[in-house]
DNA sequence: TCTGGGGTCCTAGGACCC
DNA sequence: TCTGGGGTCCTAGGACCC
């Protein structure tokens, strides 16, 4: 038995816990560049503002309708999603964090009402944070995110559910036949694990439902598509197929990448540019403790502009593995160098490190390349000092050694204090 | 003027091995 | 007409997630 916990429009929420004057508004969040939307309160949903909707379409369209739009303020919904998994937690033994505003919490072993459970870290995570939250239960992870699903519609559209959900949804507490209902009245594509692809496959069979897609057979499933479809309709069926994930592994891949607030073409800009992303990813990398063998690095035009296109990327091997920002900086420039082509806008860029093992076991080697030893100490003076003074204190030379806003940096024109990591930018109360 | 960023898993196909 | 039969490893690409 699982439970998702889940916050509601949560970039959204994080903001108004701050500023309760957004409370009834139509709100949008933006990505870097203050590109497109990527969160929506409901208001904003209300009108029909969608996921990933450009924000200069957004303000074309609506032009008179109040919208409010704020810049991604990252650090702040990083330390509210925190505070949130820690509370989430007290609903079972244990937990899986998803993504920043979303948890599985397994539900083995807990006994006594499971709504009434949820109902009370619901409470708490309202009272205590401002945020709201929806918490789905089911006898699989597939069937409690359906659950979640199901009490953010039913609060939207109150009546239509076989019982008033509130924002809790106890799907494996239903009669068989009233989960049929609600299998009935879900849309195959809201289903997790039914992209855009499947979903269009399915419809073309006829599967629109997600009660027909729990009816289908398991063994044509995986022949038609794959074992991945194969499992969400076991899933849906009550039969657990995928399990909690509770101690992550460490990542396989760690990315940094942008796109720049505005086109640049030249090469010493690139070179800053990609030294800083080398940095970022190399700083992730140390955090998990891991060195990389290979540095990927990509470049590429717009897309979107009718312009000259342009898009390579390279990798290079480093001598070997390593976790150090200097080397990994060097072999991202390395790269950038044998693809860079002058006379395109590049619009984004991007550093990879792949092949990534323990910093243990390559230290555990004989050491034979003194000349090459790891400066980890420096870097763990330059981490410690970025922590302490802020990101970018220490930098790399060639990521740019000047205080001037480089002109590629992205923007972020209308971002929010970072009310509860920066002391200077801490809420004061007034009576 | 203006279109995000960071991941995961699976599969197919080629290289290579005995 | 016809050319073994397994394996493993690696990579690229596609699908998905938030």
């Amino acid at each position: 038995m699982y439970a998702l916990v889940d916050g509601n429009n949560f970039y959204v929420s994080c903001e108004r816990v701050f500023r309760p004057s957004l409370e009834g508004h139509p709100v949008v969040v933006l990505s870097n560049n203050d590109g497109c939307a990527i969160a929506r309160s409901d208001e904003a949903k209300a009108l029909g503002i969608k996921m990933g909707h450009p924000f200069f379409k957004i303000r074309k369209e609506f032009p008179n309708a109040g919208i409010i739009a704020l810049s991604a303020n990252f650090v702040l919904y990083g330390d509210m999603s925190s505070r949130m998994m820690g509370i989430a937690a007290a609903l079972g033994p244990n937990q899986e964090i998803y993504s920043i505003d979303e948890c599985f919490v397994g539900l083995d072993g807990v006994g006594g009402d499971l709504v009434r459970r949820a109902h009370a870290i619901r409470n708490r995570l309202q009272c205590w944070l401002g945020l709201p939250a929806g918490i789905g239960i089911g006898q699989t992870k597939t069937l409690a995110k359906l659950a979640n699903h199901v009490a953010k519609s039913a609060v939207r559209k109150p009546g239509s559910y076989p019982e008033d959900l509130g924002y809790v949804c106890n799907l494996a507490g239903l009669p068989a036949s009233d989960l049929d209902a609600v299998l009935a009245a879900t849309p195959v594509g809201d289903i997790w694990g039914v992209g855009r692809k499947i979903n269009k496959q399915l419809e073309e069979m006829g599967v629109t439902t997600a009660l027909q897609l729990a009816n289908l057979e398991p063994s044509l499933v995986r022949k038609r598509w794959s074992v991945v479809l194969e499992r969400t309709v076991r899933e849906l069926q009550g039969q657990p197929c995928i399990g909690l994930d509770d101690t992550p592994p460490d990542k396989q891949q760690i990315a940094c990448t942008r796109s720049f607030g505005r086109r640049i073409t030249d090469l010493p800009s690139l070179e800053e540019a990609v030294s800083l992303f080398a940095s970022r990813a190399a700083e992730k990398l140390r955090k998990q403790d891991g060195v990389a063998a290979q540095v990927l690095v990509f470049i590429h035009t717009s897309p979107f502009s009718d312009g000259k296109q342009y898009a390579n990327s390279a990798t290079v091997r480093l001598l070997r593995p390593s976790s150090d920002t200097l080397r990994i900086a060097q072999g991202a420039v390395k790269g950038l160098r044998s693809i860079y082509k002058p006379g395109f806008d590049y619009a984004k860029a991007g550093v990879m490190l792949l092949d990534i093992g323990s910093a243990g076991v390559v230290q555990g080697e004989l050491d034979l390349f003194a000349d090459m030893e790891e400066r980890t100490d420096l870097m763990s003076a330059i981490d410690g000092i970025n922590a302490k003074f802020g990101r970018g204190s220490i930098r790399v030379a060639s990521a740019g050694a000047g205080e001037q806003k480089r002109e590629w940096q992205m923007r972020q024109e209308l971002r929010t204090p970072r009310y509860t990591t920066n002391l200077a930018d801490i809420p004061i109360a007034r009576a």
